[in-house]
DNA sequence: GGGATCATGTAACGAGTTACATGATTTG
DNA sequence: CAAATCATGTAACTCGTTACATGATCCC
């Protein structure tokens, strides 16, 4: 269902845009927030075509196919961003390391945090590249105070493991 | 793969359970960190089991199997907490709702804003009532940062919103 | 011409969800 | 004795990943 959501909401907020272009939007702007490959995406945009919230506007050099969002698009993107209640699902690697951490030696869990403080740090240097407007601002700010706080967690633990 | 670190770190962490504990604590505790239902979990205990990883102790009233992690299993776990760098993969539908509030007019993405924010302020109500020391301690502190932070952006966003 | 990038797709597999099914034991 | 909880499982489905396959166009 996001992957509908999100591809609705790329079209809207970008206009008409090819599976390609759509993928790559899931690479940059959109990475921290909803991911996807284009192994994904081709079909998706088939299903929804055939569902009536996309259309094919045009086809282009390469066999490139411009995508448009239709008004039922439209009508199914704006219930859902403010009628669902998003549903919190957490799958997060990091977070199970740092559960699994007491099971560890004192400095074997400092190497684990520190390689954890690395990956905040890279995420950091990402988000900040960003563009501090357009559509995805909001989230790219969202995704900034959470691997702040990342990040705080990381030197705080490591204080206290080398306390 | 991290389904059966989940497991084997529960295993090593609190001692032969049985999937029906297992289900219990992946409900509870690791709430925030990993979700996974009975209907996952159960079979991937018997192909654990198959693989060497863990074991059937004994077998108890109702049915009840209690596993114990193997030797072979600890090293598994050990050698992925030790080695593997953790991925991320981020499919967050609130982050993917503050992507698209540009889309909306301004009180329609409040009234979503404020939804999300409700959200955050339940996981936070939730995340105090975990116990500061035991395993899942350094996890639960991560994860109210995180909630936090995500309390900060609704308000922030709110009054930007508002303005 | 050759390598990078554009552009689309399929197939097989693994991970995760929903719905269904069953029966034992405990507690009010 | 009925309802709640304990306890395990399967089947069908959807979602997501990896690997494979193909060909056009652009730029050096």
């Amino acid at each position: 269902m996001s992957l509908r959501i999100a591809l609705l909401g790329l079209l809207e907020a970008i206009g008409p845009a090819s599976g390609y272009d759509l993928a790559k939007k899931f690479e940059h702007s959109l990475n921290h927030v909803w991911q996807a490959g284009h192994t994904q995406i081709y079909p998706e945009l088939v299903k929804m075509a055939a569902d009536g919230l996309v259309a094919v506007e045009s086809e282009g050099a390469r066999g490139r196919k411009i995508y448009t969002i239709t008004p039922e698009g439209t009508r199914e993107l704006h219930t859902w961003l403010v009628e669902h209640q998003p549903a919190v699902t957490v799958r997060s690697e990091t977070a199970l390391q740092a559960f699994l951490l007491p099971l560890l030696d004192t400095d074997e869990a400092i190497a684990v945090v520190e390689r954890i403080r690395t990956g905040f740090e890279e995420r950091l240097a990402v988000l900040q590249c960003h563009p501090k407007d357009g559509v995805g601002a909001y989230a790219a700010k969202l995704g900034l105070s959470h691997v702040r706080a990342g990040l705080a967690w990381a030197e705080e633990t490591l204080a206290d493991l080398r306390r």
